[in-house]
DNA sequence: TGCTGTTTACGGGTCG
DNA sequence: CGACCCGTAAACAGCA
């Protein structure tokens, strides 16, 4: 079984380790940890109340998850613990063991909640080390570190469990689609996810689901896979590009250390910005007779859309280049054992029945991490 | 008509 | 200090 202290070391801080079962010593705190729920939780000692519990939740249509697993009502914590096929805590690696490997671990008939809450298991580890600046908490409940003690702690602990998650919205979408039976998701569905496990989020939705939107078209990290047509609806659904995986390192979701950027859809975006200004250029000088050539290829409506026709994703496209990432295994995302790609997963449902992304595990990837190579 | 998806812009925070 | 990440707002188009 992990220990609370095992969690602690398998995963890589933000910031400062914060012990926050000596802060929250209090059992009767309603943001005490809930270790004292179900020992065999196990990690789950570090797991506060940004999460929503199953009493916490209204009543809400639960919408069905892509792949018709259906999403019910999240069992009690003591519950989830006993419906898990794998029990917690003896089958998860220290590390990387998160949503992804717990996603494919449990039963199908485990509710999806189950799998989200064992997965952010781990990442609130992180999240308890998350520094004051990055948390929501402010200096709240960081023992020596907290700048402005509040006045009323108890009170401001109560509020707690409505205050903003310190995951970034990419991080709460990557975690909906890891966390997914068929590793995609719909917008609905994604929304749907965040506020059942964040009661944050079950206000202004406007402005949040905004950002989420903006999240999933502006990064490349997300991509897009039209449903198939025996699977009429509204909107399409969202997976993980192949080669994102390691966006998170180390189960940090506080921030990404790398931003996932498909370079063979930037030169794209190049080339058509050049095609563009040649054309102005063309245009400007309407007196000549220069013909203007460019190297412009059209690959499709959209070069960031998979699956939608078998001519869709063709050897110009940015998918086609996709492939599985060598996968060290470093965020909670993945597994040290295989846990199947979101390419892989995608291949199983592809709409068409089209093993579209099998393209990307066999070319070689365009698609690189940008930003800091570095980790923290 | 409302939802979905894209794009642009801007400001704040973080990191090297 | 610059580059980058992130959140938010907003405008717009397409679609069910």
């Amino acid at each position: 079984m992990l220990t609370s202290s095992a969690i602690y070391n398998s995963i890589k801080m933000e910031a400062h380790e914060i012990d926050w079962n000596s802060y929250y010593g209090d059992p009767n705190e309603a943001y005490s940890t809930q270790s004292s729920m179900n020992p065999s939780m196990g990690g789950m000692a570090v797991m506060n109340t940004y999460i929503s519990s199953s009493s916490s939740l209204p009543p809400m249509s639960m919408s069905s998850y892509a792949g018709g697993a259906p999403m019910g009502a999240p069992p009690p914590m003591g519950a989830m613990a006993a419906t898990a096929s794998v029990p917690l805590g003896s089958g998860i690696p220290p590390l990387g063991g998160g949503l992804g490997h717990m996603g494919n671990a449990v039963s199908p008939g485990m509710n999806s909640m189950a799998v989200a809450q064992n997965g952010t298991m781990q990442t609130l580890g992180a999240y308890s080390g998350v520094a004051p600046s990055v948390s929501p908490l402010g200096g709240y409940g960081q023992g020596g570190l907290c700048a402005r003690a509040p006045r009323d702690p108890k009170a401001y602990r109560r509020n707690y469990t409505h205050a903003k998650p310190p995951y970034s919205y990419i991080s709460l979408i990557t975690m909906a689609i890891q966390q997914s039976p068929n590793k995609m998701m719909t917008l609905n569905e994604i929304y749907q996810w965040i506020m059942d496990l964040f009661p944050f989020y079950r206000q202004n939705q406007q402005r949040w689901q905004n950002s989420i939107r903006h999240s999933l078209s502006f990064n490349d990290c997300f991509v897009k896979v039209p449903r198939s047509p025996d699977k009429p609806g509204k909107g399409s659904f969202w997976a993980l590009h192949p080669e994102s995986g390691n966006m998170f390192e180390n189960g940090c979701y506080l921030r990404r250390q790398k931003r996932f950027k498909c370079e063979k859809k930037i030169a794209q975006k190049l080339q058509a910005q050049e095609a563009a200004r040649h054309q102005q250029d063309a245009s400007g000088h309407s007196g000549t007779t220069t013909c203007v050539t460019t190297n412009v290829t059209v690959t499709g409506p959209d070069t960031a859309t998979i699956g939608g026709s078998p001519s869709l994703v063709d050897q110009n496209s940015p998918m086609a280049d996709m492939k599985p990432p060598a996968r060290t295994c470093l965020s909670p995302l993945r597994s040290e054992h295989h846990t199947p790609s979101p390419a892989q997963s995608l291949m199983s449902v592809e709409p068409h029945g089209n093993n579209v992304l099998q393209h990307l595990s066999l070319s070689d990837s365009h698609g690189h991490l940008k930003g800091r190579p570095k980790l923290l």
